[in-house]
DNA sequence: ATAGGGTTAG
């Protein structure tokens, strides 16, 4: 290409270049035209400026702000406007403002971008003072400015804020528009307001907007997460044209409400179909395989997505590393690794997080806390991922340092952290450290313990032998005890042998989980420990009417390119099917100490 | 010459 040299001739290919959306080129030509010693006009800069904003480069907007103030171009109002833009977008609200201020007449679009840009990142006092300030000075907010409000309030999770933001707007007699409605119902759908949900849906139907693709998947989306299911497929069913949106909304929906087999059925049927399917609706159906212990499925999908052509992004990789890390396949977790690295996510503090959790089920806990370290930024999830690393692996020590280390950071612990630090205490035989947490939790923090953090102390108390403590706590629950707490306690009952509470247990977990199997094995283990015969008799007799049979326990362990199963041999017996998706090559008696025999699985390629 | 608002995945 020939390269102009007249300013006159960079001039218009700017416009030119801005005009194809080639941003990058309209900076670097602007910047040779200041090579060349030109001094752009005002009418140069607003299309430079809406560069940077395209770019979301505030490196290079400040510059060419700047360069419009020396030459006093920043007074003129085309300027100003792009350069509001330009700090909107790029988050830097304040001097969006300070801007504004500035201007002799903002209109009503820029006001709009900025209450808008409040709102998307959750400062909900200063858009709604903002929002004020703009009516002050007396000018209206029309539909567009109420709009921004109420999709920022629902991009931030301020739901309710959204929800009131769109009755305001009805109350002052502003009529929605399908922009509007496909965002609020999301809002409506976290807040669980079915009765909120099913007006707007007449107001749809009545508008005629039933066709706006927008509005279908959203409330597909706000059915979901209503519980209604039947209402849901109905909208679905009534759709015009095949729409990935809505697919992707049908999947999660149905998957959230427990329906994963048909999730996966409608998935593939859009698939068949040839509708093309995009990250976020691959996304969605990988979601609903890990959240479901479907495992396999989700690798096995994910690799279909890389062979359909379409990019995963930041939110896949958090949904399919917890596949990875449940079936201990750390090939597959370090190839998403390497892959995050290679698209630049690997900074995300989800990606992050999610990978310190996947290292640390596949028993690298040294690469979870080297991904924790090397984090620029964390959350508190990315602290309760390393703490329940550290508790997962039965290093206390490390567990504490970095339930200190968080609070010293400025990070507060919440039920999640405090079921790491407590198991890890568990798990070390720190009984006295685990119940000085414990207490610490209402006294300290103000977090009232949940029963996760019960299970946790009577697994504490109950290593410790201290069962008539265990005991005691489960009667000062203020909550009715699950299957979890009674279990913990059976299980130390059998390790210590007692018998007196080893029976109150199973007898609350009989009732409970009468299919469990494992109840009836460690009480009759108890019992045959007293040389109870009678009673070890009756215990299995119990277990036989009702048809049970001890499963094979199994774990995953990674040989090589392949995931292997542990299955532990007393229970193997040649009537056990393994898993349909376990493609069996052959029961490979590798001589682990005669307890285990391993079965080959073929996982992924 | 500039310019504001939408759904679905964690």
């Amino acid at each position: 290409m020939q390269t102009p040299s007249s300013s006159s001739s960079i001039h218009s290919l700017i416009y030119a270049c801005s005009k194809l959306n080639d941003f990058k080129r309209v900076l670097s030509l602007f910047s040779r035209l200041l090579y060349q010693g030109h001094v752009p006009d005002a009418f140069l800069f607003p299309t430079v400026v809406k560069a940077c904003t395209a770019l979301s480069n505030i490196k290079a907007g400040r510059q060419v702000h700047a360069i419009a103030s020396i030459s006093g171009s920043d007074s003129d109002p085309f300027v100003q406007s792009s350069l509001v833009h330009l700090y909107v977008k790029c988050s830097h609200l304040k001097d969006a403002r300070k801007l504004l201020d500035a201007m002799s007449e903002p209109d009503v679009v820029s006001w709009s971008a900025l209450v808008a840009g409040y709102a998307r990142l959750g400062r909900v006092s200063e858009a709604k003072e903002v929002f004020e300030d703009m009516e002050n000075k007396g000018i209206k907010p029309n539909i567009v400015c109420c709009n921004g409000l109420i999709a920022g309030f629902n991009q931030s999770g301020y739901y309710l804020e959204s929800v009131s933001m769109f009755r305001k707007m009805h109350s002052r007699g502003l009529k929605h528009n399908g922009t509007g409605i496909s965002s609020v119902l999301p809002a409506v759908g976290d807040l669980e307001d079915l009765i909120l949900g099913n007006q707007i849906h007449g107001y749809v139907i009545k508008m005629g907007t039933v066709s706006d693709k927008c509005i279908v998947s959203s409330l597909i989306d706000m059915y979901g997460k209503c519980g209604c299911s039947l209402q849901m497929s109905q909208v679905f069913d009534e759709m015009e044209a095949l729409d990935v949106g809505a697919c992707s909304a049908l999947v999660s929906g149905l998957s959230r409400n427990g329906f994963v087999d048909e999730a996966l059925m409608v998935f593939r049927q859009f698939k068949d179909k040839g509708v093309d399917l995009n990250v976020v609706s691959w996304t969605s159906v990988i979601a609903a395989c890990s959240q479901h212990g479907k495992d396999m499925e989700a690798l096995d999908l994910f690799r279909e997505m890389q062979i359909a052509g379409v990019k995963p992004n930041s939110i896949t990789i958090p949904c399919l590393l917890p596949a990875c890390g449940n079936t201990a396949t750390l090939i597959h977790g370090k190839a998403a690794h390497g892959f995050s690295i290679r698209s630049g996510i690997s900074d995300d503090v989800y990606v992050g997080s999610a990978l310190i959790d996947m290292y640390a089920k596949c028993g690298r806990i040294k690469t979870s806390r080297l991904c924790f370290d090397r984090m620029p930024m964390r959350n508190l999830v990315s602290w309760n991922a390393i703490l329940g690393g550290y508790a997962m692996h039965g290093k206390a020590k490390e567990a504490i340092e970095i339930f200190h280390l968080m609070q010293r950071s400025g990070q507060k612990p919440d039920l999640v952290s405090f079921t790491g630090i407590l198991s890890a205490c568990s798990q070390s035989g720190l009984t006295e450290e685990g119940q000085c947490y414990f207490n610490d939790m209402s006294r300290e923090h103000g977090i009232e313990p949940g029963v996760e953090h019960y299970t946790c102390m009577v697994s504490l108390l109950g290593r410790a032998g201290k069962l008539e403590e265990a005991y005691s706590m489960i009667k000062k629950m203020p909550f009715e005890p699950d299957g979890c707490v009674w279990g913990a306690l059976l299980s130390f009952c059998r390790v210590h042998n007692n018998m007196t509470l080893g029976e109150i247990a199973a007898k609350q977990l009989f009732k409970l989980e009468p299919t469990n199997p494992v109840n009836y094995i460690l009480l009759s283990n108890i019992y045959a420990s007293k040389g109870k015969w009678c009673e070890v008799n009756e215990v299995r007799d119990m277990m036989s009417k009702i048809g049970l049979r001890k499963d094979p326990g199994c774990s995953w362990i990674e040989v090589k390119p392949k995931a292997q199963m542990l299955l532990s041999q007393r229970h193997f017996t040649s009537s056990y099917d393994p898993p349909a998706h376990l493609n069996r090559i052959k029961p490979n008696s590798i001589d682990c100490n005669i307890t285990l025999q391993l079965v080959i699985a073929q996982v992924g390629v």
